[in-house]
DNA sequence: TCTGGGGTCCTAGGACCC
DNA sequence: TCTGGGGTCCTAGGACCC
């Protein structure tokens, strides 16, 4: 028998930083967004308490503090190397893999319901002795199914097989909001013509559901029935198709040289990771938005640019970049984010010939390589070029952030005998 | 006072063409 | 008063996810 395994890290940001603050076990912690605006962790403490998920600090700091909750902000390299060590450990186990984001990777499993069973119990066991972090393992014949059996391990043993039987027997009991890719506005319109439950949705004729949600629901349908449709197939390996550096300001601007710091900042940020992909894009987006919660929300906006010949090059992604923000620039629209996105992501190697290329830019990969190192070593900022962009008067607050454990040398936790 | 950042895929509608 | 229809391509924006 043919089975998708779906990994999921528990509480994963709280569970790294708990990793190198073993005083923190059971004890109340979340995690901030970055500005330190939203609760996006929790751990089960926090939860027990109904704390939502992504409600706004502010208006949870009290009762936080109350239960003298531990609060960290988004420490993000640390997250990626964890993520990375666990997804090392998944592989060693079952080979090939999905990683479908940060904490959570898809893979194959073959046998019976029992020998699944134990297999998935042993990769669990496996994966929290070498990385440390908690996981859940969720095994059905699909992956929206996958990942329903994934919410119904955290309820058990950590590991749940669901079968066609078991399956079968909830699909009455189970709300279609609870599905995987069906959000509140899906959820609404579902509900609206009648269909409220996995067996509303399964016995509803596919003609119907595809006038009313198109592929998605269709493909949703073939999903719940247990036919793998794979909706996530591009194999795990494939290039990305986009790369994004963003970030919301401390205070809404209007002053056009902040803005301009800020995309250069983004437009560094996502060049750099290009270069380490070992890619060039084609196409670059630069946005510049107004508060979403505020009178303001339909000024901003976003503007593309198609190159020339796909590039990696900050001072050549710098310059269409800066053109755009002052094209999108308007007077008096209070800006609180701007950011980069840089899609038709290719190979470099296989970027075209050009006919008239420029010699003098031969000499650019060596300049950036060593940028590239010597940023990685020492910090993002310890070399810029084209535009030194000044962090001060924009960039977020981060005011409770652990240290960089495993990817500072200055700040590797210390091993007290 | 204070509401994230990084992704994917799909659709509707305009521009353009014959 | 009449003033096509159908196709493709592109882009902005929506919905959803973690």
């Amino acid at each position: 028998m043919e089975w998708v395994g779906l990994l999921d890290c528990n509480n994963f940001f709280v569970s790294c930083e708990r990793l190198f603050r073993p005083d923190l076990q059971k004890r109340p912690t979340v995690v901030l967004s970055s500005n330190d605006g939203c609760v996006v962790a929790r751990s089960p403490e926090i939860k027990a308490l109904g704390i939502p998920m992504g409600v706004p600090y502010f208006k949870v700091k009290n009762e936080l503090a109350a239960h003298h909750t531990e609060v960290f902000s988004s420490n993000f390299p640390l997250y990626r190397d964890i993520s990375r060590r666990v997804m090392d450990s998944l592989g060693g186990c079952v080979g090939t893999y999905e990683q479908y984001s940060v904490d959570e990777a898809f893979f194959k499993l073959t046998g019976t319901d029992e020998e699944v069973l134990q297999r998935s119990h042993t990769i669990k066991k496996k994966i929290e002795q070498e990385v440390g972090v908690p996981i859940s393992i969720g095994v059905a014949h699909t992956k929206t199914l996958a990942k329903f059996a994934n919410g119904l391990a955290k309820k058990e043993s950590g590991v749940y097989v669901l079968g066609n039987e078991k399956w079968v027997q909830q699909q009455p009991s189970v709300p279609l909001s609870q599905i995987w890719g069906v959000g509140r506005q899906t959820a609404q319109k579902m509900q609206d013509h009648g269909l409220c439950t996995v067996t509303d949705l399964l016995t509803a004729d596919r003609s119907r559901i595809d006038a009313l949600f198109g592929i998605a629901g269709v493909r949703l349908q073939a999903e719940l029935a247990g036919t793998h449709n794979d909706r996530l197939s591009r194999s795990g390996s494939q290039i990305q198709q986009s790369i994004m550096s963003s970030r919301s300001f401390k205070d809404a601007t209007n002053d056009i040289t902040i803005l301009e710091n800020a995309i250069a900042y983004h437009v560094g940020e996502v060049a750099a990771e290009l270069r380490s992909l070992q890619a060039v894009c084609g196409s670059l987006n630069v946005h510049i938005l107004p508060s979403r919660h505020g009178e303001w929300l339909l000024r901003g906006g976003s503007q593309e640019s198609l190159l020339v010949r796909p590039s990696s090059d900050t001072r050549v992604l710098l310059t269409e970049a800066l053109a755009l923000v002052r094209e999108l620039w308007e007077k008096d629209v209070p800006y609180k984010k701007a950011g980069v996105v840089v899609s038709l992501i290719s190979d470099a190697s296989t970027k075209q010939l050009e006919l008239f290329a420029d010699t003098k830019r031969d000499d650019t990969a060596a300049v950036f390589k060593v940028m590239d190192i010597v940023n990685g070593r020492f910090g993002k900022s310890a070399l810029t070029i084209g535009r030194v962009p000044s962090h001060s008067n924009w960039q977020a607050s981060r005011q409770f952030c652990s240290p960089r454990y495993t990817t500072n040398w200055t700040e590797l936790a210390t091993v007290k005998a």
